[in-house]
Parts: structure tokens; sequence; C-alpha cells
DNA sequence: CATAATAGCTATAGATACTGGAGGAACACA
DNA sequence: TGTGTTCCTCCAGTATCTATAGCTATTATG
């Protein structure tokens, strides 16, 4: 049996996020003990597991409720997990494709001599005038 | 003298977004007319696109602010405009090393063979085990 | 001028995924 | 029994919008 601070050290979740979870039907609601605190055991904690490690990877909470729920039927076939994961593998990509326009961009505005007053000042211009930038963002 | 609509129109920004961004106090409560609706001019387009351009490259509205304010005095030195800026940049590159060991990862999970069951599936066992992945995330 | 279509107003709630605090109760140990 | 740690619920706040409801203003047409 663990408490939440128990099942909080041995995930790295932090024990209002557990609640959170509960709250958002991600974990059961937990047994009570008599004076009403939760009480867990080892598959509580392969689940949270499970759920932080999805979570640390980007999935969506409405994705993990998918994946989790496909968990539970171990002879279907798993197509269907593979598609989640492969749409955040996508998101991923795309984010990063995203992330490096705005870097090209950054990288330029702030790679010039500095010494500068404000109304010459290369990063502002450029602020002020999206023409200047070498990508669409 | 412009309306919402035009100005909206005029930057790309959308509506309830403007007047967000008047409560945030970034954009200067407008001017109105005799039927209380907001009237702009040519420099809160200028502004507004300047704010836009910002967000888009991913700073925070308080940053923001602080460019603004900066703006403002085009006689100062600009090192603290340019500070936010590296500032900004490196945000972009932490974020795309993170999402790069995500990549990573997924690309590995899905990589494989997925004509399986759920309980062979990789998706579903990696995300069951972090010890199956090559980095720390 | 009357009416209709379009556009605007405020206030409030929702999305996303948590995080923190107040005020009080339960538990573990000596 | 006392003490210190842990847990409970409820509520508010984070960041950046976005959307709805219910109402009013403006503009265009006949
Ligand atoms: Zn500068
Ligand atoms: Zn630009
Ligand atoms: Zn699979
Ligand atoms: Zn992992």
């Amino acid at each position: 049996m663990l408490t939440i601070g128990d099942l909080s050290r041995a995930t790295g979740v932090k024990i209002p996020t557990i609640r959170y979870y509960e709250q958002m039907g991600l974990m059961a609601a937990a047994e009570r003990s008599g004076g009403n605190q939760r009480r867990y055991e080892s598959h509580d904690r392969e689940r949270l597991s499970f759920i932080k490690h999805a979570r640390d990877l980007g999935f969506t909470i409405e994705a993990i409720r998918e994946l989790l729920e496909l968990s539970a039927h171990p002879d279907r076939p798993c197509v269907d997990a593979d598609e989640i994961a492969v749409r955040q593998l996508q998101s991923v990509r795309n984010k990063i494709a995203k992330l490096r326009l705005l870097e090209k961009e950054l990288d330029r505005m702030t790679s010039r001599n500095h010494d500068d007053q404000v109304k010459h000042c290369y990063v502002l211009r450029s602020l002020a005038n999206h023409d200047m930038c070498v990508s669409e963002h």
C-alpha cells in the first residue's frame, strides 16, 4: 500500500498532479484509508509511470487516455496505438520545423553589432518590419 | 480612423485578441465613437503589427511589453532589447534540443513493424518502460 | 425613413496541463 | 499523549488566447 507521497516519489509526478489526473479520469479514483487518505497499489504506480513517460514525450492527456484504453485490450490489433504515436512524431517534427524558422530569424536579428541606440537597433527595426525577414513564420 | 475590424484585417490579429491586448496594457485603451466603439489610427496599426510579429517569433507578452517600452526611448542604448532577443533565441534553441530528443525516441518507437497485437506493441511497451529509451527526456 | 445586415460591445467561461496556498484532519513514532 | 509530517478539499492562478451569450451601433438598401 502506497500513500500519495510514496507514489509521487516513486514516479516523479507531483502530488497535486496525481490528484489532477484522478479528476481528469486518467487515474481511477483511489481507495481510501479510514481517514479518507488515498492508498495505492503497484499497478497504480505502473499506470502513473506510463502516463508520466507519455507526458514527457509530449502526448496530450487525450492521447494518453486513448493509449491507456487500448492497453486494456491486449488481444486487439495495435494499429490505433501506432497511429497515435506517428501523429505525435509528426507534431514534434512540425514544431521543430517552425522553431528552426524562428531560430533563423532571431539569429539574423541578433548577429549584428549592437553598440547602438534604440532608434537604430536592428532587433527593434526587424520586429517592426517583417519584410526584413527571410522566411514566413 | 479604423474600426477594430479594420485593424484586425490589417494586421491578422483576431478581434478578441486585440481587446485582450488592450486589457493586458499592451495596446493603449482606444478612443471611442459616440456609440462606444473603438476607433484606431495608423500608429495603433503599427504597434499591433509589432506585437504580432514578436508573438509570431515566440516572445512572451512580458518581453513584448519591455520591447515596446524601450522603443519609446529612441536615444537610449539598445542593449536591453538585444538581450531580450538573445534570450528568446536561446529559449528557441533549448526547445529545439528537447524536441530533437523526443523525435529520436518517437522515431524509434514507431519504426518497427506493427502488424501486431496490443500486448506485443512496441509503442506501448516503450511507453511502459523508459529503460528502452536511448536518451533522457 | 424604415428595415435588415453587418459589426461591435461587455462579461464570462473554456481550453491546456498543471501549480500553489489556506485551513484543517490524519498518521507515524516516541 | 504529544509532535511533526503528510494528507484532505476547495479555490485561485499561470499564459495566451478563443468562444459564446445577449445586447447595441453602424451602414447599406429600398
Ligand atoms: Zn540593438
Ligand atoms: Zn518576420
Ligand atoms: Zn504497435
Ligand atoms: Zn523514455
